[in-house]
RNA sequence: GGGGGCAUAGCUCAGUUGGUUUAGAGCAUCUGCCUUACAAGCAGAGGGUCCGCGGUUCGAACCCGUGUGCCCCCA
């Protein structure tokens, strides 16, 4: 069979995820071994792949695919989330391209729409996402909007209001005019804005024309004051409290009150209160039981209540209205100040803090729980410093808003009296049923639906029906569930949550293990965005680049618990990776045709084959140990520098046969073991090139996706340090010749003095073949005429047509007898030290003894080199 | 304003309870090679005041304090 010069990844890819999805390797069911269960984060319906999701992705079926071959039974559940605020708005854009206005539309034409949006639309990801290999149980795909899933979301409100855990109650929320609908806070972004601060004076209510000056960033909200407050020990204003301002413009009289609240040093000292439209404003309101003026409309415009620039945007007001101001002389002046503003994350709204009367979870008693889980280990965060993120959010938790003034998504089961009574139940006949007053009147639901997360909080359990069909069978199987793998970023919004429902509806915690990502960054360290236009196409990059590059180009980017820079440039990285594997199969088909089955295997051949056994085996426990730890990053780095350096670079370069020479069979089959052992290692990484690789090298009986890989054994340290200094002394003759400029081609005489030829002997062909030696020979005294070098004891003498640079061999004994003599001086340095001597513990005490020995060994060996070079 | 994190080679990062050769890797750089698997490659090399200062210790990249700079979350 003739292989293609490079590797081409496509049709490759193709073939095999059909082959694993055909054979049913990637569905689950309840067995008797242990399960290894890994729900995704479910992506937005909106959503199209991008690099966040290929990381996060990528990581899952990692761990999902090394279960898979150590014998787990792993369940990787895939599905979609609804994304209420998202898809509305994708819809309503959808609509008015159609020239179809919202508010035209009866609930249920719009829910027709957003369904049939779903259906086209939500199922994209899911397609992207095994071009990227992922082995996840396609026969498990969930949808939050199940209506199973639906179900059990009505089913938790209705629960957690009648154990007192949901209320309804007016409070100060976070309002996007844009979509208009409450956000949680959560789903408010803060950024920073060069903005400027309007110093107003208003009138005082005493005789003369005395003024108070105070200092606001909204000047449009000056409409809704119901006072003035000042710090009860500012001796500017003590004397005012009591006294009444009138507000300018509409001479609204308003009482000046003194709080501590107030930051003497801050703007002018004094602060108009807006109870309606500030978070903190409205505490005070509260506390001195002043008027709440609502001067804003849904929309953002100025309501009624305004008294002024009715309907117009609070936006344009706020220009309208400082003019006006500066015209009525109550303007004092405007300064640059730079300050927070809250956006809204879907809409980028500027978010007004607005008064509402919306549904709440008081977050106090479900948290108890679920903080106590992360900081006993019960459920362990890698990495760990999101612990201290995690505790911090929790001990200072505030209530859930949970409902949003949305269609698309779970509606809220309460229903409203036409008294304005309202009643929850999991339908309407419940309602006329436990409330039987209720029965011939005419009851209207709650139009507002569920904050997306109140359903996502479910997913660990209700995948498997947890909650819609208790006990059952799969559930029992396969929850807690093994490892979660998301975003830091998320960890407030859903991880959290979801350790609370888990608790609160399945009485167990719903993971055990917690994989926080990093985030996907550009170049420069800038998040990725639609409008940075810094996203890259990831399918495009998988056609480009195949997706085994892809994957390992982001893994290998990817420290634990590090943000990412991506950079393309370690996809082509992964794909010249693909290539080495590619070129390493190649040589050994090319092997497979030419062999030899005569004799005993030659001696340096056994020696590269138990150097190689030990190399492997060592390497997998450090493999091993990493995966356990989720240090994948590291782990695949491993194994590359495994296949590219000790198996591709050295192993193969030691037992490759001469020029067109047969190569001895045991070796060819030993060989082939070893690369299908690599494969093996690497298959969870790079799923498809391993599995091509795997059946190219010979006729398997299964296929690599579910070959068990089984534990290592012990390691052979001597002969792993026999490689070493093989490999050392290759190097550094390799370098020797460099240096002295011989060519490659020019074959040299080697003349090695040292005390004990054994070690020398068992590997001399491979030696002399990597530093194209014509003779190797042992010798007691200095070789003249000769290139020498030092190292350990040994004295090594090159002996070439080339002309000797005594000067340079000098200059580099010399540098590297300076170096040595350094080192000789800091062990000499502790080892004089008498309390680190008393001190010390005796093993470290005989290291250093032992570096003594060997620096003082190196230096006499260089300074005899020295003394032959005259 | 409150809280959290980070600072090691040009870049991205390792560096386990303080002692394993006066700090390691990958990428990038430089030098030499079209060597019969691979130039998407091979061989070799150079490159660091472990952010500054102080302390603890026989011994500090690592522990403590402090300063500086960057990032994130919350108000």
């Amino acid at each position: 069979m003739e292989l293609s010069k490079n590797y081409i990844p496509g049709e490759v890819e193709i073939k095999w995820y059909k082959h694993w999805v055909d054979n049913g390797y990637f569905h689950s069911t309840p067995n008797d071994k242990k399960a290894y269960t890994v729900v995704i984060p479910p992506p937005n319906v909106t959503g199209v792949l991008h690099m966040g999701h290929c990381l996060n992705n990528t990581i899952q079926d990692i761990l999902v695919r090394r279960a898979r071959m150590q014998g787990f039974n792993p369940c990787w559940v895939p599905g979609t989330d609804h994304a209420s605020i998202a898809t509305e708005a994708k819809v309503v854009a959808m609509l008015r391209e159609r020239v179809i206005a919202k508010s035209s539309l009866t609930r249920d034409e719009f829910l027709g729409y957003a369904w049939e949006w779903k259906e086209k639309y939500g199922g994209i990801i899911l397609q992207q996402l095994r071009k990227m290999g992922c082995s996840l149980d396609w026969e498990r795909t969930s949808f939050t909007m199940d209506a199973d899933y639906y179900e059990s979301v009505i089913k938790v409100f209705v629960d957690l209001y009648k154990k007192g855990k949901i209320y309804r109650g007016k409070r100060m929320i976070n309002w996007d005019v844009r979509a208009k609908t409450a956000l949680s806070d959560e789903e408010v972004i803060h950024k920073e804005v060069a903005g400027k601060i309007y110093h107003l004076r208003y009138k005082l209510d005493i005789p003369g024309d005395e003024y108070i000056t105070i200092a606001t960033v909204r000047p449009e909200t000056i409409l809704g004051d119901s006072a003035i407050c000042v710090h009860p020990k500012d001796d500017r204003y003590k004397h005012l409290v009591g006294k009444f301002a009138f507000v300018p413009l509409i001479n609204r009289r308003i009482p000046i009150i003194a709080d501590d609240y107030v930051e003497i040093e801050f703007g002018t000292g004094a602060l108009k209160v807006t109870p309606a439209h500030d978070m903190n404003d409205f505490v005070l309101g509260q506390k001195y039981n002043l008027e709440v003026i609502d001067t804003m409309n849904d929309d953002g415009t100025l309501s009624e209540a305004a008294g002024l620039y009715i309907g117009q945007d609070r936006i344009e007001v706020r220009k309208i209205i400082t003019k006006d101001l500066d015209a009525a002389g109550n303007l004092v002046k405007i300064e640059d100040y730079t300050h927070q503003v809250g956006f809204s994350e879907r809409t980028d709204a500027i978010v007004e803090p607005r008064l509402s009367l919306q549904w709440w979870v008081d977050m106090k008693k479900l948290a108890a729980p679920a903080l106590e889980a992360v900081m006993s280990d019960e459920i362990s965060f890698h990495p760990a410093k999101f612990k201290n993120l995690y505790r911090h959010w929790m001990e200072g938790i505030k209530d859930w808003c949970i409902s949003r003034q949305l269609w698309w998504g779970h509606r809220i089961p309460a229903w409203y009296d036409e008294e304005g009574n309202f009643y929850v139940a999991h339908n309407e006949a419940e309602v006329n049923a436990n409330h039987p007053e209720t029965k011939g009147k005419k009851l209207t639901q709650d139009a507002d639906c569920l904050d997306t997360w109140f359903s996502s909080w479910l997913w660990p359990f209700e995948v498997f029906k947890g909650l819609s069909n208790p006990n059952n069978a799969e559930i029992n199987y396969y929850y807690p569930t093994s490892t979660l793998v998301t975003a830091p970023e998320i960890i407030f919004f859903w991880v959290a949550r979801m350790i609370m429902a888990g608790e609160e509806y399945m009485g167990k915690i719903p993971f055990k293990d917690v994989y926080f990502t990093g985030i996907v960054r550009d170049k420069q360290g800038r998040k990725m965005s639609k409008s940075l236009g810094n996203s890259p196409d990831l399918l495009g990059l998988i056609d480009q680049y195949g997706a085994d590059a892809v994957r390992f180009g982001i893994m290998i980017a990817s420290p634990a618990g590090n943000d990412l820079l991506f950079d393309e440039s370690t996809l082509e990285q992964g794909r010249n990776f693909n290539n080495k594997l590619w070129n390493a199969t190649k040589l050994l088909k090319m092997w497979e045709a030419r062999q030899n089955k005569e004799g005993e295997i030659p001696e340096d051949a056994k020696f590269a084959m138990d150097w190689f056994q030990a190399k492997l085996t060592s390497t997998q426990n450090e493999v091993d140990e990493m995966l356990k730890t989720f240090r994948l990053s590291e782990a695949l780095k491993t194994i590359y520098g495994l296949i590219w350096d000790d198996f591709c670079s050295w192993y193969l370069e030691w037992i490759k046969p001469g020029f067109e020479q047969p190569i001895h069979q045991g070796v060819y089959e030993k060989t082939v073991e070893f690369y299908d052992a690599l494969l093996q290692l690497l298959h969870p990484f790079m799923p498809f090139i391993t599995e091509e690789i795997h059946h190219t090298l010979k006729t398997q009986t299964e296929d690599l996706c579910v070959k068990l890989y089984t534990p290592t054994s012990k390691v052979d340290d001597a002969v792993l340090n026999a490689g070493a200094l093989l490999q050392n002394v290759i190097s550094t003759l390799r370098d020797a010749r460099n240096k002295n400029q011989i060519k490659p081609k020019d074959a040299i005489e080697l003349h090695i003095q040292t005390l004990n030829n054994a070690p020398y002997q068992t590997i001399q062909k491979i030696l002399a073949k990597q530093i194209n030696a014509s003779d190797i020979q042992y010798t007691s005294s200095a070789i003249s005429a000769s290139i020498v070098v030092a190292l350990e004891k040994d004295k090594f003498y090159i002996v070439s047509d080339q002309a000797i640079d005594t000067a340079s061999l000098k200059e580099n004994l010399l540098k590297d007898l300076a170096h040595q003599q350094g080192f000789l001086m800091s062990v000499s340095k502790k080892l004089d030290n008498e309390k680190f001597v008393q001190n010390a513990k005796p093993e470290v005490l005989a290291i250093e003894q032992k570096k003594k020995a060997d620096a003082l060994a190196r230096i006499q060996t260089i300074e005899e080199s020295l003394a032959q070079l005259g």
